[in-house]
Parts: C-alpha cells; sequence; structure tokens
DNA sequence: TTGTAGGCGTTATCAT
DNA sequence: ATGATAACGCCTACAA
C-alpha cells in the first residue's frame, strides 16, 4: 500500500477512476474501459456489474487521459469571426446541434475577421487535438496553412467557395451572389446606385460581383459608403443619410447585408422618400425580420443552418473513415424578390 | 533504439513531443516544459534554444496530456439554452471574449430549455475536466446539482437571480422586471392589458412580477397568449391577431421580448391600430432595432455582455484563487421609455 | 470474453 | 537553473 498522491491534493478526494469501477465491480480496467466504449463485447451479466460500480462509485470519465491513448478527443474546434452576427449565429447553432447529435463537442473560438488572430487561434487549438475544425472563409494567413495541414486534421471552411479548398468546404459563391443582385438590379430597370457596404472580406468580393454585372450593363454606380464591423441598422440609415447628402442621386441602393438594408429603409422612411417608389433598397441573407418590416425587404436567402449541418456530417463522416460525396459542396442562395425594390 | 510505435500509425509520422524539443535543444524536457509554463525560469539563453527547437520541430503541445498531469485544462463549459437568441448570444460573444483575454477556451454547449438535457449535457461536459462551468438559469435538475457540487468545479449561473446559487452568480431579478413594468403601465394610464409571452421559465417569472403587481393596481389582464419557443417576429404578429380575433378589448400589450413586441406593432399597423393611441406595445430586451422602429419600442434593457464578462471574471478569479468580492451579482435592468407606450 | 503490460505526452516533486 | 523520476487515467496490442 504505497501512497499515490506526490501531487499535491490537500484534503481533497481524488474523483473515482476506472481502477476503481473495477475493484468495485471485481474487474480489470480494462473491462470496465470496454463496457464504456464498446459494451457489445462484454456480455450482458458483466455490463450489469459496470454500471452498478459506476452508480456507486460515482465515476466521471476523463476524456483528457482517454484522448491522450486513443489519440481522439470527440472535439471539434469551431472558428467565427464574430458569434452576435445574425448570418453565423445560426450556422454556429446548426453545428453545435449536429455535431452533438454525431457524439462531439464544440470548442468555438472568435477570430474578429483577422486573419493573423486566426491563426493565433488556429496554434491554440491544435493543442486541444481537436479531432476536427470548422474554419471560415478561405483566406487564411500563409502560416496557419502551413500549420493546419502539417497538423492532416479534417478541415471545413465554411461560407465561401473555392474549387481548392484546405480540405472540405460548404458554402456558396458571394461573387455570385453580387452578380445576381445586380442583374436582377438591371431588370428592375434601376440606373443609378448607390452602395451601402460593410467592410469584411466576402462582402467585399459580393460588391466585385455587383460591381462587374453593374459594369457589363452600363450601369452608373453613384457613390459607395463603407461602414465598419459590425453591420448595425443605425449604420444603415446613417450610411443612407451620408449618400442622400452628398448630394448624390440614385434610385436604388444595395446593401451589403439586411440589417443595414432595414436601416436605410428606415432613414428613407424618415426622410419622406417612398421605398420602392423613390428609392430601391435590396439586402443580403434574408434575416427573420426581412419578410415582415413594411416595406419587406428583397434579398438574397441563404441556408445558413444547412451550411452548419452540412459540415458537421462531413467532418463526421471523414473522422469516422466513411467515404464522402463530394467534398466541396455549394450550397447556392436564392434572390428574394420582395416589395423593397 | 526500441521501437516506440505500440499504436497503430499506418505510414504518418508521430508529431514532435516535449521530448524531440528537448533532445533538439539539448536539454531535458522538464526544462523545454518549464520554458514554456514559466519562462522566468530558465535563463535567457535556454529560454533561445528551446525558442529554436520548437520552431525547427514544429512542435505543438499535447494540452491532454498536459492537463492530465496538471489538472487544469484551461477550458470553461458554457451552457446555454440557445445559441441564435438574440438576448444570449450577446452574453456568449462577451463570454467568449473575456474567457480568451484571460487565456480559456470555451467548450459551448446547448440544452434547449430542458433540465433533463442540461443534466447529459453537464455530465459530459465534466468528462472533459474543465476549469470552470457557466450555466444558464438557476433551475436544474436534482441529479446535475449533485453531479455537479459534488465536482467541486467553479459554476457561475447567469441571467437569472437567487441568494441561493449553486456556486456564484450574475444576473437579475426577472420578476422585478415584471414589477417594474406593471407599474409602469399602471402609471401611463393603461386600464386592459393583453399578454404575448414566450414559453419559457424565466419569461414565467416575469410574468409572474407583471401579474403580481397588475393585481396590486386591481388592472385586468384581459388575455394571455402563450407562444411557443422560438419567439419570432411572426409569432408576435400572430399573437396580437389571436388577441384580436378572440374579441378582446384591450389597450395595452406586453410581450415578453421586443422581437415579439415589434411583430405586435408590425399587426398593429397592419390592421390600422395606432401605436401607441389605439393600442400600447411593451416589449424586453432592449435588441438592437428596438428604438429604430416607428414607433420605436418601449422595453427593458439588460447589459447582456456585462453578464458574460463579469461570468468569465469572476470564474477565472476563482480559478485563479484571487479573492471574490461578491459571489452574487446583480447587474438590474433599465426600463426604456420610447414611443410605443 | 477478459486480463496484462506498456505507453500516450506532460507536469509535480524532489534532488542536484 | 536544470534534471531524474514517478505519476496523471486511460487505451492499444496482445495474451489467455
Amino acid at each position: 500500500m504505497k501512497a499515490k498522491n506526490t501531487h499535491k491534493n490537500p484534503g481533497k478526494v481524488k474523483s473515482p477512476t476506472l481502477e476503481d469501477v473495477a475493484r468495485q465491480a471485481g474487474l480489470s480496467p480494462m473491462t470496465v474501459s470496454r463496457t464504456l466504449n464498446n459494451p457489445h463485447l462484454v456480455r450482458a451479466l458483466t455490463l450489469e456489474k459496470v454500471k452498478e460500480a459506476i452508480v456507486s462509485t460515482g465515476y466521471i470519465p476523463n476524456l483528457l487521459a482517454g484522448g491522450l491513448a486513443s489519440r481522439r478527443s470527440k472535439l471539434i474546434a469551431v472558428v467565427v469571426p464574430q458569434i452576435n452576427n445574425n448570418m453565423f449565429v445560426d450556422t454556429v447553432q446548426a453545428l453545435s446541434d449536429q455535431l452533438a447529435e454525431r457524439g462531439y463537442h464544440m470548442l468555438l473560438c472568435v477570430s474578429g475577421y483577422s486573419p493573423e488572430r486566426e491563426a493565433e487561434i488556429v496554434s491554440a487549438i491544435l493543442s486541444r487535438r481537436p479531432d476536427g475544425v470548422v474554419l471560415t472563409g478561405i483566406q487564411h494567413s500563409p502560416d496557419m496553412k502551413r500549420i493546419i495541414l502539417s497538423s492532416e486534421l479534417p478541415v471545413v471552411e465554411i461560407w465561401d467557395l473555392t474549387p481548392t479548398p484546405l480540405d472540405m468546404l460548404v458554402g456558396f459563391s458571394h461573387e455570385k451572389v453580387g452578380n445576381k443582385i445586380a442583374h436582377y438590379m438591371h431588370g428592375k430597370g434601376y440606373k443609378k446606385i448607390g452602395l451601402i457596404w460593410a467592410e469584411d472580406n466576402r462582402a467585399a468580393v459580393r460588391k466585385k460581383g455587383v460591381l462587374d454585372t453593374l459594369d457589363e450593363h452600363k450601369l452608373k454606380t453613384v457613390a459607395s459608403i463603407s461602414v465598419p464591423l459590425p453591420a448595425t441598422l443605425s449604420k444603415g440609415r446613417s450610411g443612407l443619410s451620408q449618400l442622400l447628402d452628398a448630394g448624390h442621386e440614385f434610385d436604388a441602393v444595395i446593401c451589403s447585408s439586411d440589417t443595414l438594408a432595414q436601416g436605410a429603409i428606415i432613414e428613407a422612411a424618415h426622410r419622406g422618400l417612398r421605398v420602392p417608389q423613390d428609392l430601391a433598397v435590396m439586402g443580403f441573407g434574408d434575416l427573420d425580420f426581412s419578410q415582415h418590416t413594411v416595406p419587406s425587404i428583397s434579398t438574397v436567402q441563404i441556408d445558413r443552418w444547412r451550411v452548419g449541418i452540412d459540415a458537421a456530417n462531413m467532418l463526421s463522416d471523414k473522422i469516422e473513415g466513411k467515404k464522402l460525396n463530394d467534398t466541396v459542396r455549394d450550397i447556392g442562395f436564392e434572390l428574394i424578390e420582395r416589395e423593397s425594390t
């Protein structure tokens, strides 16, 4: 009976281990471990004994030890630019739900739209030996690319599209969204277009898509207001104010998000401008409120839950060695015409 | 040179360990470990050598092993009923930010407003040996209380108030919120009150507060519509519809959230009811849009970021052995009068 | 179906 | 300031 506590553990009783359960059940630790991880490999009686012993000892498995030994952590790290963002939050919720469904826990980190911060975060989370990683977007620092590739972990990039992802991807083409919006506005006969745009990378790509297609149609972009993140309703209001106060003439504004669009609509109402007669407003995202505002907001709908669910499933499948049908999944988008255009 | 791979590891190179770094640097693993965790205990030259060796080997620490040995995981588990909820999401964002600031990672789990699910989740997360836990609300299953108390982990309950928390708490009194709302509505002279209320526990307590105080003032509650979670704008609309279509007469509706209130206001507008002249509408939460809608929404403001920041700091402080001034923190609330009442 | 032996990668402790 | 040793609690591999 040699003392086992080399660690300082003043007064506290150690929490029970597999060994304690095994002793209680009159079995070996290995059998208890098996019972927990592969119950079908032990006979019914053993299973009973172990269950009892677990209850009577109050055993709580230690996944740090388990993960260390098995090299599987059942942990997925998720990196998003921002949690409290109407678009990402639904994806995160879906990720959390579906990962839980598949038996994984979610480590959630916020990169704040910065590739440098993202790189730091990725280094840090690799220390936890996650079984997989979800990254937002496809713009990463070279350092982080190197690190994560050499980790050989399953990775899913979300919310963007490229034929050459780090590993797997679920998203859509922001450029095509921009193209489609511009086509649509042209089709509706709007001639002079203003933009209210948030300063984030993916939005910038949508903007490029808009501008390219407007150009093709020889349409004028009157002016573009850039608003710092996060894009709020008030910034939509002040964005439209700036456009108007600068004396620009335009018959439509395209906004990088529904939130900005709602702000613009409110500001228009305040100034007695009728939407869409005097000014059309186009959004992006199809948020909850967009169909209910007066006028309702024309927008582009993204299935944000699908992004999360697919990402979770692709990761789980790959981790579990299942064959994947596709490694790059374009979930597309849909332009929804409403009253504001 | 005995072979070290008893584990199956087909073809892959093992990721470098402390020992590899140590060999490269001509030091012992222990010194490398020290360099990483207590750099001030090693001399400058050693620090240099270790840094180089880490870069040249591409070493990534293994926190599973580290946590197992040190009994510290630098991991905080957070349990919320729902992530994509306008109220919680800001708290989660604040938690994430502040925990990162303090050197912790956040494991985020969703309980879906169910104490049973919460109990399951807590059991599961304890397996990861977090250094602390954040729980939403004060209603827990007896099982889970027993389990988490016997774990002796630092715990912060958030978004509610009780003099007897499991451990620590940051929140406010939902009952007092209800009282204050009712007082206010009485003071404004409203006589017949309708309710549109989401089915969640904390909202139920606010409702009790409202009803109690309305009673004191001998005010009538005309009718109450119960809407299932999640509370959306459309449910606010249909909630008001139900109240009106049932033929109830009332001069004000109190809603359990700003989202429902916005829905009610939109429905009122559709029916040609003027807010607040024909019908006053009261919300809860002071969401981003509430001050911008037309009319703007009277509501109760909660500092949802503070909840997250304080919870993160209280946990970190306790984990790090710092003295806490208070273990129960009431962050209060503020009634904000706007145009809708 | 169950058990034995040894290692997973790190840190606490004590010695130098 | 650095190192040797023995855990930490579990799982893989193999033996019985």
